[in-house]
DNA sequence: GTACGACTTTACGTTAACGTAAGGGGAAGA
DNA sequence: TCTTCCCCTTACGTTAACGTAAAGTCGTAC
């Protein structure tokens, strides 16, 4: 029996708020338990969770983030569903990669011209003030 | 004198709307110049607009992207503007990194999650249908 | 000279992803 | 018993990023 969490208690540990989570909810992204009112997430939801989030700071909308999720509890039991599971597979892997070209391509770039920031401001550094106290003093 | 580009072209180059165009335009992002009311677009805008729609699908809001895109213009004079640029250009490069971090763990689940599908394919194919003529066909 | 086609401005509308406020329930501790 | 948490629902509000509609301006092709 794995252990189970209050709304609160995932709130606190993923930084968001009650409202999110149970927006998260409503969007059928996560399907808590209840206890009289109250909801309880299992450990299940909790991945989800976490995923959810982590989609979000990717640039996916709810919508997307729930069907690349949802693929991961999609039924395995016939080899025609798990055709159809392993395409759509293949079609998220190709976004997530236009992603990771788009993401390595920022990348590089700041990276270069970080590099040539550096190096002026050495030039300027050896020009301006042979004298810099700061320099001196290391 | 390199080429200037008219909003229709720009459009229908990055498969953007005029209205997004504009709206970027409003939100400080580009600077075009005038042709009476026409807008003419420069290369650097071109540059600019190319890199608006990267960060946008790397999931950061306009306001964020042109943080950045306008560190790309920060003036280089002054040892000062220098250090704090490389400074904001350090704080970014973190951003980055974790969204690179989280795009790496989520492709590294989907292509584990994958490979467990594809080998229960081959165990479901070799079981139910020996004579599965596909298969004998290779 | 008029009819396009490409562009303009102004302005209201829409959607997603929550924020926020109001009012209530139940358990636990002083 | 009263207060304090922690949770609940309902419902309206907000923000970003455009969409969309209406009406006008220009140059050019017919």
């Amino acid at each position: 029996m794995s252990r189970s969490f209050s709304i609160g208690e995932l709130a606190r540990e993923f930084g968001v708020t009650l409202r999110a989570i149970r927006h998260y909810e409503d969007e059928g992204l996560l399907t808590p338990l209840r206890d009289g009112q109250r909801r309880i997430f299992s450990q299940r939801d909790r991945t989800r969770l976490a995923l959810v989030l982590r989609g979000r700071r990717l640039g996916f909308s709810l919508a997307e983030a729930k069907e690349i999720i949802d693929l991961y509890a999609a039924p395995h039991g016939e080899v025609g569903q798990l055709r159809r599971l392993l395409g759509k597979l293949a079609e998220k892997r190709t976004e997530l990669d236009g992603k990771r070209r788009d993401l390595e391509a920022s990348i590089d770039n700041m990276d270069k011209y970080a590099v040539r920031c550096r190096r002026r401001l050495a030039e300027l550094e050896a020009a301006g003030k042979p004298e810099d106290p700061d320099r001196a003093a290391r």
